[in-house]
DNA sequence: GTTAGGG
DNA sequence: CCCTAAC
């Protein structure tokens, strides 16, 4: 991290003295202290947490640079992810309304909860995973509300969204201590990305993905992962969409994280707690829970670029975070220590926490007895922002704030610390791992740690067809489904179908990953958009989930029956969609047309993968000039032209309407 | 009942 | 999305 800044930059840090120039690498790197600016007041819970939840980060940051300046020695191995004596104080408030209080506060150490944000594991790319399949009410809401989010952030953030920055706004994280680095995420993440293809989706949570992770991970995906982030270039979007905005020229965050401490913890952790069991807790579940803890194939790229899809997922992640820390708000009261034998009137779960969180509890807790505690800090590691120092205030707040959101975007996982000890075994009971003891309780902290750049959000998309096809599936995917036409249908299961089935398998899909779980075969469908992603994600992308989501249809059917026969091309593709009619399809074709001839900076709302739109102006050509009526012959590779644009394989041309 | 378009 | 007009 330190390593990692920039020599002959002057890194501007928020003090106690105020806004300054760093001296120190410490204080580089460190941070800076980020004050909170109550901006939450009474808007939507979603937006309210999406802000808290940036607020959260800067408070935490700057109690890092405060813990850091106090205890250097005690903390030189760990002192970052101990929620030390100072810790930030949040009170969130009702996930209903209310708004969410965030101070800085010096609290005691003994604050029931005390997240270490500063943990930042390569685990978190489970967090999408985890939180879906736990609540999907709740998810859903969240994601709704997500929406919601992201629309009020890009325009919160406005300068940061809009394209104020040309160069791409760098987060950086240091390796230091960390070996693996990067090149583990890259591999780990192969497929993706970010950064690379605009199509590129965030990493879908795949079930695979879910599968495959093990229930825990080398320490060393942390280390990657703070790597990974280190690598990330924000802003180079190839779209050159709204999202340029977060590229700053000269204006980089970094996030660093002390490598060492996280490995050490996670050896730790590792070595000396490490549970096996699994209860009964499926294995959709256990990614759930792991999401947090475990290590997942940290793609952060992806996060930061700032894609469209990328964005998406990005705000999605966000929501989730907020929805997380929302939810421990929510918990009217703080129980710090509650014991199994309260009764709780409002769990974590009740609050609508996430699995994370919830986890393995949740499932118990109708039966057993409630563990309740409150958490009050979330400790996020190092987040030092470097901005040149005729940067402005406003510009520093922004690349903070672009910063932190690239953090939040990138999807956090909540880890959990007892007694200062990192619990990694998302299997494990509260009541195993003594989390359920008044005593333990008041050593229980929680960390805020990157997630999973792939899984997470993307989520929605995902999710849907999960929740619809498995008893699991979260409907929150449903709901993001819902805004894309095909989506909509969606709790039905049918954006499975539709996406893939009709158009893409009829082509060249990837009829094998159809057959998949509804979460794979949206997958699949993504591959039409993006090729190479959703190749190498196989699973699926997250990305590919969200695409999916946010796009409405793709054109795959129209490409191949051509426009006007609206009639057939729902019944082909969209056979499954009852609440959509043809007119429907017509009219949402009719939209993509039109946001295909827009300028991305005219376009609202989701974004559209430009590979769809490509490929929908490609068709809408195409039949504008063969009459797609009078073509009573509609062969699939008709419009090979949209081939090229987006998906290399036959693929493309065909599925185009798989997303509708 | 479909399709095309405007609003 | 809805509504209307034209097939």
């Amino acid at each position: 991290m330190h390593n990692v800044l920039p020599r002959g930059v002057n890194y501007l840090v928020f003090g106690k003295k105020g806004l300054r120039t760093a001296h120190s690498e410490k204080e580089r790197n460190g941070g800076f202290n980020y004050r909170l600016v109550p901006r939450c007041r009474n808007k939507q819970a979603v937006e309210d947490s999406q802000i808290c939840a940036f607020e959260l980060l800067a408070s935490l940051a700057r109690k890092l640079l405060l813990e850091s300046k106090s205890s250097a020695s005690s903390n030189a191995s760990e002192g970052h992810y101990h929620v030390g004596k100072d810790v930030i104080k949040q009170e969130l408030h009702s996930y209903d309304d209310k708004p969410l209080k965030l101070e800085c506060v010096e609290q005691e150490s003994r604050g029931a909860a005390s997240v270490a944000a500063s943990e930042l594991t390569t685990e978190n790319s489970d967090n999408v995973k985890e939180f879906k399949p736990a609540g999907d009410d709740a998810f859903l809401d969240l994601y709704g509300d997500f929406r919601g989010d992201r629309d009020r952030c890009s325009h919160d953030l406005g300068d940061l969204c809009d394209g104020t920055s040309e160069n791409g706004f760098k987060q950086e994280r240091d390796a230091k201590g960390l070996d693996i680095g990067k090149s583990s995420i890259d591999n780990t993440c192969p497929s993706k990305d970010p950064v690379e293809s605009p199509m590129k989706f965030p990493p879908p949570v795949n079930s695979e993905r879910d599968v495959k992770l093990p229930s825990r991970r080398d320490p060393i995906p942390k280390a990657s992962f703070s790597r990974h982030r280190n690598d990330i270039q924000l802003g180079s979007r190839d779209d050159g969409e709204n999202f340029s905005r977060f590229n700053r020229p000269g204006y980089r965050f970094k996030t660093s994280r002390p490598p060492t401490r996280i490995g050490d913890r996670i050896r730790k952790l590792l070595t000396s707690k490490y549970w096996k069991v699994a209860p009964k807790v499926k294995d959709f579940e256990h990614s759930k829970a792991d999401g947090g803890m475990r290590p997942l194939c940290s793609k952060r790229k992806t996060y930061y670029n700032y894609d469209r899809y990328q964005y998406d997922a990005h705000y999605k992640r966000r929501k989730f975070f907020s929805s997380i820390v929302t939810s421990d708000c929510n918990s009217p009261e703080k129980v710090v220590g509650g014991d199994k034998g309260r009764s709780a009137t409002m769990s974590h779960a009740a609050c609508g926490i996430p699995p994370l969180l919830t986890g393995n509890k949740a499932s118990h807790q109708s039966k057993e007895s409630r563990v309740k505690f409150s958490i009050k800090s979330f400790k996020i590691p190092e987040l030092y922002v470097e901005v040149p120092e005729s940067a402005t205030v406003g510009s520093l707040k922004i690349t903070v704030m672009e910063a932190v959101t690239a953090l939040l975007g990138g999807g956090i996982c909540v880890g959990v610390l007892l007694q200062g000890k990192k619990v990694r075994d998302d299997n494990r009971t509260l009541l195993q791992t003594g989390i359920s003891c008044e005593d333990n309780l008041d050593s229980l902290g929680f960390t805020l740690e990157p997630g999973p750049e792939k899984a997470p959000p993307p989520v929605c998309s995902e999710e849907p067809p999960l929740s619809i096809s498995s008893d699991k599936g979260p409907r929150h995917l449903t709901r993001c489904l819902i805004s894309s036409f095909p989506a909509t249908p969606v709790v039905d299961r049918e954006v499975p179908d539709v996406t893939s089935d009709p158009l893409l398998l009829t082509n060249s899909a990837h009829p094998v990953d159809i057959n998949h779980k509804p979460v794979t075969s949206q997958t699949d469908e993504q591959p039409d958009q993006s090729k190479s992603e959703s190749r190498a994600i196989v699973p699926v992308s997250a990305l590919n989930v969200e695409a999916l989501a946010v796009i409405p249809a793709s054109p795959k059917a129209v490409e191949e029956l051509g426009t006007g026969r609206w009639r057939n091309i729902k019944l082909r593709a969209f056979e499954n969609a009852y609440h959509r009619t043809y007119v429907d399809l017509k009219d949402k074709w009719k939209t993509l047309v039109h946001t295909a001839k827009i300028s991305p900076q005219q376009r609202r709302g989701e974004p559209v993968p430009q590979e769809l739109l490509d490929r929908v102006l490609a068709a809408h050509a195409y039949w504008s000039q063969h009459q797609a009526k009078q073509q009573g012959k509609h062969q699939p590779g008709a419009l090979r032209i949209t081939d090229g644009e987006s998906d290399g394989n036959g693929v493309a041309t065909t599925a185009p309407a798989d997303s509708m």
